[in-house]
DNA sequence: AGCACGCCGACT
DNA sequence: GTCGGCGTGCTC
């Protein structure tokens, strides 16, 4: 018999593809079934390519079924497996679930899209801008008219009878949002996020297969759909961290259309009110600074420690007063982050993990944030047992207790993972505080993504010091992005302030008074030189072991093997990662950086343990 | 001797 | 990842 003999990729499994066999003749990318030795049940795969007879032995392909992947999704896979370090298999597993349901080819009738929209003339030259480049950064002021840019963009890839795809953090996914798509392409968008019901995400698969649908607007996930024929993609708010997946394969899906861009010749729209220092210097950006409303903002500091004091109480007490609106900006969730005893220092553990417990007090609980152990909340302090617990680290919950103490007459709302946990919660807080029902909104980086608030006359900004000090090459691009988002909420009618608690009042004026996020920007590459990215890459490799003493053997082991056989990449450093033990397991992590990709990879590629996790181009 | 557990390596 | 093989060490 004249058998063939093709690589599977086995979907989601870190195996490096397997030869089968089989009596027929399979297309690259099919979906099929093959059984493995120790496996009791079957593996899904797909065909990666045709290879000759081997040498061992292969075992025959159990079934082939109707649906495949594409040439295009191959390529995107096996540029992943690459270049962020995982199997072929993993890379794949992004497209599930992935289904072809019939291979009827409607050719729908072409239709034109007018939209209607009326550009101002610094809208116009960015338009043109975006037209002339390929891949091109929006770098665009709060207030701006961004949406109307994309949108016109979007209109024209549409009368090419081409799809378009508009990427957004997945908060930032609200109804207002929808609705304004759906008054410019009608049923021709869909919504693509991890909540949409899997009926709906059958029907939204059907039509984008049948040609009916022709925009996405979708979190990351959104990138991995079956289109037909893409001619856009826009990545809004490209500077947030949330495009870089923490799982496996941690992929960046900004720098991933990049890739797709220049691959496919596809347009990549970039864009955002205060870019990363990485597409601003790699990506040809449109300035665009003219706002449709004048806005005064005038900022006020306070330098005293994270607390609401009198100068806070009475800011806010004059706004309320007026009937305007106020939110307050904090990125610690729960009441309090820490319980730490009077007596001995202690703090409370997560048993599991090497952090403190959060105290919620709306839960009667105390609970870890990394791996979600819950706990009642103790009396007195379970190590020495005498001392009596005190409470550190304000967070939103408590804040709004303590706004709530001294407004009783005032609304107050959080806006944080715990207060909104459906998209039912988002859709309602956003609408009771843009119909004035709320008064006051508390909420953590949530509170920057990109919502409209039409009546806030004060942002305040607390607790941006912690931000600004955690461990990272990226903690000013961090801080002062997020504080100019938070900024950029207050004052969409006239006049606006802001109030900033901080001990780096310098850096923060600086930058958001003096000068502007352009020269931030400029600023922070000549600091980072050739240390940090963008001019150099950076990987982060955390060993993890229940063993604590294996995972440090391991780490010990790559660092010598960086040393000893990769000179053309450099160690940056190697220690216990920043939060020692998480679920258990004890972590180790080695920072390298390297000018060239190619021995950056060589190494990573080199690194053989499933107790490791590889982050390519890390932002930690 | 018999078995539970943990570690390691293979998987086409 | 998931499974089986095998060595260690504890118990009957």
């Amino acid at each position: 018999m004249n058998l063939k003999y093709y690589e599977v990729a086995l979907l989601k499994s870190p195996l490096a593809p397997l030869t089968f066999a089989s009596n027929e003749t399979i297309h690259i990318g099919a979906f099929v079934g093959v059984s493995l030795r120790n496996r009791k049940s079957n593996s899904d795969g797909v065909i990666i390519k045709e290879v000759l007879k081997p040498d061992f032995k292969c075992t025959l392909i159990d079934v082939v079924n109707e649906a495949y992947y594409s040439d295009f999704m191959i390529d995107v896979a096996l540029f992943i497996s690459k270049y962020y370090v995982c199997s072929i298999g993993e890379a794949l597993g992004l497209y599930t679930p992935f289904q072809n349901h019939n291979h009827k080819q409607d050719i729908d009738d072409k239709k034109t899209y007018d939209t209607q929209i009326e550009l101002s003339k610094g809208q116009f030259e960015a338009l043109d801008f975006i037209k002339k480049y390929n891949i091109s950064l929006l770098f665009a002021n709060t207030g701006s008219g961004k949406t109307e840019i994309y949108t016109k963009a979007i209109e024209e890839i549409l009368n090419q009878n081409k799809q378009a795809v508009y990427l957004l953090p997945e908060i930032a996914l609200t109804p207002q949002m929808e609705r304004r798509l759906k008054l410019n392409f009608g049923d021709d968008v869909a919504i693509w996020h991890s909540k949409v019901s899997p009926k709906k995400k059958n029907e939204i698969l059907e039509n984008l297969n049948n040609g009916k649908l022709k925009v996405i607007a979708g979190a990351r996930s959104a990138l991995f759909l079956p289109y037909q024929n893409l001619g856009v993609i826009v990545v809004d708010e490209e500077h947030d961290d949330s495009y870089k997946s923490t799982q496996k394969p941690r992929l960046n899906v900004k720098d991933l259309a990049i890739y797709i861009g220049n691959k496919f010749d596809i347009k990549v729209i970039l864009g955002s009110a205060t870019p990363s220092l990485n597409s601003f210097a790699k990506v040809p950006y449109f300035r665009l600074k003219d706002t449709f409303y004048k806005t005064n903002k005038s900022f006020i500091y306070d330098n005293s420690s994270l607390k609401l004091n009198n100068q806070i109480v009475e800011k806010i007490k004059e706004k309320l007063e007026k009937n305007e609106q106020v939110i307050v900006f904090l990125p610690t969730r729960a009441n309090f982050k820490y319980q730490i005893c009077g007596d001995c220092g202690k703090a409370i553990e997560c048993p599991f993990c090497s952090v403190a417990l959060s105290l919620h007090k709306n839960n009667k609980a105390l609970q870890c944030h990394y791996c979600n152990f819950t706990q009642k909340i103790v009396e007195e302090c379970p190590s020495c047992k005498t001392g009596l617990l005190k409470n550190y680290r304000l967070g939103t919950s408590e804040l709004q207790e303590q706004l709530e103490f001294y407004f009783q007459d005032a609304k107050i709302s959080t806006f944080d993972r715990d207060a909104i946990k459906t998209e039912r919660k988002l859709k309602k807080v956003l609408k009771d505080f843009n119909d004035n029902k709320v008064d006051i909104l508390v909420g953590t980086q949530m509170l920057s993504k990109g919502h409209d608030y039409h009546n806030v006359t004060l942002a305040i900004i607390l607790g941006i010091d912690s931000v600004l000090n955690m461990s990272s090459y990226k903690v000013r691009e961090k801080a002062l992005s997020l504080a100019i988002q938070i900024a950029g909420r207050s004052g969409r009618n006239g006049f606006g302030e802001v109030l900033i608690q901080t001990k780096n009042q310098d850096f923060f004026q600086n930058f958001m008074e003096k000068l502007d996020y352009e020269d931030f920007l400029k600023n922070e590459l000549d600091v980072r030189g050739d240390i940090y990215p963008p001019n150099v890459r950076l990987a982060r490799v955390v060993f993890f072991h229940q063993n604590g003493l294996k995972a440090k053997e391991l780490m010990d082991f790559y660092v010598t093997q960086v040393l000893q056989f990769h000179k053309k990449i450099e160690l940056v450093g190697f220690k216990e990662c920043d939060v020692f033990k998480i679920s258990n397991k004890y972590r180790y992590e080695i920072l390298v950086r390297g000018k060239e990709i190619k021995y950056l990879l060589e190494f990573l590629h080199n690194i053989d343990t499933p107790y490791c996790s590889i982050d390519m181009d890390t932002l930690q």
